[in-house]
DNA sequence: AAACTGTTCAACCGCGTCCTC
DNA sequence: CGAGGACGCGGTTGAACAGTT
C-alpha cells in the first residue's frame, strides 16, 4: 500500500521535476529503497542524485569522450568516472541506442523489413536476437519500428503480428507459440527466395542453402566491426558451429528440421548469438560478456 | 490560430540471467 | 551452494512533433 501511494506521488511529477527537485528525488529513492528491499537488490541510482529524461549535448559529449578513451563496460562506475549525473543503466542505453558510431540511421530498407518479419516469426519478441542480425540497428529501434509500422502493416494485410497467421484462421489454432518452427502461411508477401526457403524446410529437405547467399544479404552480427576484430571468434567454437545446419544457426536447435543433432553445443549458453556472414560463409558468434572481459 | 488527436521514438522501469565471492 | 552485484532484455511511458478539425 505504501509503495503504491508513493509511486503515485512520483507519477504526478515529470522527469524534469524529479531531476531538478531533490525533495522529490528523495521520495523517488524512498520508493526505490522499498522496492529494492522487496526484491533483495539495490538499484543503481538510489544513493545519489541522478538526472533523468533527455540527454543534453554536454552529457553526450562526456559519455562519448569517456568511452573513446576507456572503452565500453563497467557501466556502474562509468557515470562517476565520466563526470555524469546519470545512472550506469542510462549511460549504457544512451550509448547503445544513440551514440554508438556504427549505428545505421534512417529508414529501414525493404530487405531489413523482410528480415525483421522473418526473424520475428522465428524468434517472437526477441528484439536483441533480431537486432543481432541487422547490423547497425538496435533492439530498441527494431522494437519501435515493429510496433509503429510493421505491426500495423501486417494487420492491414490480415495477418496476426504475434502469430504470423492469417487473422481469420487464428481462431482455429489451439496453440500459439512465438518461437516455433511452424511455417508461416503465405498470407503476406515475402520474396520468392524466402518462400523457397520455407518450402524447402516444409519439404524436409536437407539443410538450407545459405539464404543470404542468394539474397546477398549481410546477416552478420550487429556489434561494431571494431569489436569483432577485437574479440575474434574462438577457433574451436568456429569449427563446432560451422557444422550446424541453417535451422540451428537460426537458433532452432533440436527442432524437427535440425540435421545436426549429433553435434553437441552447450545450450546453456543462452547469450550465444550466432550470425552468418554471407561473404565468407563464416559463422560469427560471441557472448556479449566475453567481449567485455 | 488554437485545440485536439494521433504518431513516433528516446528513455525509463522491473525483472531475469550470469558471474563472483 | 547461496547471496548479492552487474548487466541486458522486453514492455511501457511520455515528451515532442505532425496532422486534422
Amino acid at each position: 500500500m505504501l509503495i503504491i501511494s508513493l509511486s503515485k506521488v512520483n507519477d504526478n511529477l515529470n522527469n524534469q521535476q524529479i531531476s531538478e527537485r531533490p525533495t522529490y528525488v528523495l521520495i523517488n529513492n524512498f520508493t526505490h529503497l522499498i522496492v529494492s528491499k522487496r526484491m533483495g537488490r539495490s538499484l543503481c541510482c538510489e544513493t545519489v542524485h541522478t538526472n533523468k529524461g533527455s540527454w543534453t549535448k554536454e552529457e553526450d559529449q562526456k559519455l562519448v569522450a569517456y568511452i573513446r578513451v576507456h572503452g565500453e563496460g563497467c557501466w556502474r562506475s562509468l557515470p562517476k568516472a565520466a563526470g555524469l549525473l546519470r545512472c550506469g543503466k542510462s549511460c549504457r542505453l544512451r550509448w547503445i541506442n544513440y551514440l554508438r558510431p556504427d549505428l545505421k540511421r534512417g529508414n529501414f530498407s525493404v530487405d531489413e523489413i523482410e528480415i525483421i518479419i522473418k526473424l520475428h516469426n522465428l524468434f517472437g519478441n526477441k528484439w536483441s536476437l533480431i537486432a543481432g542480425r541487422l547490423p547497425g540497428r538496435t533492439d530498441n529501434e527494431i522494437k519501435n519500428y515493429w510496433n509503429t509500422h510493421i505491426k500495423r502493416k501486417l494487420l492491414s494485410k490480415g495477418v496476426d503480428p504475434s502469430t504470423h497467421m492469417p487473422l481469420d484462421k487464428k481462431k482455429h489454432t489451439t496453440t500459439t507459440t512465438t518461437t516455433t518452427t511452424t511455417l508461416p502461411k503465405k498470407s503476406y508477401e515475402l520474396s520468392s527466395v524466402w518462400q523457397a526457403q520455407f518450402a524447402s524446410l516444409a519439404a524436409g529437405s536437407s539443410c538450407f542453402k545459405s539464404v543470404d547467399e542468394e539474397l546477398n544479404l549481410d546477416l552478420s552480427i550487429s556489434p561494431p566491426v571494431k569489436q569483432q576484430q577485437k574479440y575474434p571468434v574462438k577457433k574451436e567454437m568456429h569449427n563446432e558451429m560451422s557444422e550446424l545446419c541453417f535451422s540451428c544457426r537460426l537458433g532452432l536447435r533440436n527442432s524437427k528440421e535440425c540435421r545436426c543433432k549429433n553435434i553437441t553445443v552447450d545450450d546453456t549458453k543462452k547469450n550465444l548469438i550466432i550470425g552468418y556472414n554471407s561473404s565468407s560463409s563464416t559463422l560469427l558468434h560471441y557472448r556479449s560478456r566475453d567481449m567485455n572481459a
